[in-house]
DNA sequence: GATGTATACTCATTGATTGAGTATTGGCAG
DNA sequence: CTGCCAATACTCAATCAATGAGTATACATC
């Protein structure tokens, strides 16, 4: 239980996403992970790799695992969200992803949850979402502006990604005409 | 000088780019790469993973290096491109990238060096990527197709992904007009 | 009774990435 | 003229994500 230094535990959170419904042994995650109907369209994890990640997060507090004895199968261990696991996934599941390269998996899967928790998360995510691409727009748009005449390669780049943006932003609206409008 | 087994050689390839024009010392790459006209923009390098990307590249074939002592200075090492090296990355600058989490990096990094090697270069990359985004959009739709009615997160998913590859599409329009016409 | 498959993990290794360290020289402020 | 900082040019050890391969048991079925 140290202080939760590491800062940029991103996807791994999401993990925790699928505890919030009630316990889960490690078995059982990549089913649901990888369901094509769900995130096995965005998501790939080998299961070591789930089972160290489910280590990590067990030892950083944010859930808890327990020895499960069965009849006749192998024992299994039963992971448990804790309290803090709770509320750091609510938060995690609310706050708009910070950086462009990282839209393509952490706001799908976080879009993914957002449904799951209810309308009005899902809306707050999008909402958040749309401001930050907006800003990022912006700075974009500024950007190409100043590359424009002498750094043709700044440009491009710069035209790129505001095409990039522009396209989530016309998807986020897509997003959040789906989802059913909170009371 | 191993086959060259290791499959995903990607980025680091790029770094012969920089070798081209002829021999380079390791610490003139990060200055030529932290030009924001140049991959500024794009690429971040920290010095050590720079230097050890280098004596990957020495070891699997693809440039020499050799120590210059100077006259003052601390002795630097000189990096030059093998026959290998160089027509590896002749090969890699022309070809599209193969999944669209690369393009972000990969695809950027590849029509910097592919404008520095000339028109016809430039184009033929522009040209290929534009028929691998044009598969990936035919699939993506046919995806979205089957998953409408009965998996929205699905159709979602593919949604954004269509709409990636269709700004994508359009940038890459803007970029061949801004290469010169090969003749 | 042999063979395969689903359950349920563990472990050792690789390989990318980073932070910190080292050594030398030139310039310049005081 | 000396003390200190910035630039040059790397090296090294440590961390941590990620993977492949391995382990063990039980149930089914041929």
């Amino acid at each position: 239980m140290s202080p939760l230094i590491r800062q940029p535990l991103t996807v791994e959170l999401a993990l925790l996403g699928f505890l919030r419904e009630g316990a889960l042994h490690g078995y059982e995650i990549p089913r649901r992970l990888s369901d094509p109907a769900g995130l096995g369209e965005v998501w790939r994890l080998k299961q070591s790799h789930l089972y160290a990640l489910l280590a990590r997060l067990a030892e950083e507090g944010y859930l808890t695992s327990t020895l499960k004895a069965q009849e006749t199968r192998p024992q299994r261990r039963q992971y448990r969200l804790t309290r803090v696991g709770r509320s750091t996934f609510t938060e995690w599941v609310q706050a708009p992803v910070a950086r462009g390269r990282d839209v393509r998996l952490d706001f799908l899967t976080k879009f993914f949850f957002a449904e799951r928790e209810g309308p009005q998360v899902a809306e707050r995510l999008t909402t958040r979402q749309r401001a930050v691409c907006q800003d990022w727009l912006r700075q974009q748009q500024r950007q190409a502006e100043a590359a424009r005449a002498t750094r043709p390669f700044e440009w491009k780049v710069c035209q790129y990604r505001i095409g990039q943006i522009e396209s989530m932003l016309t998807w986020l609206d897509l997003c959040e005409e789906a989802v059913p409008a909170a009371p």
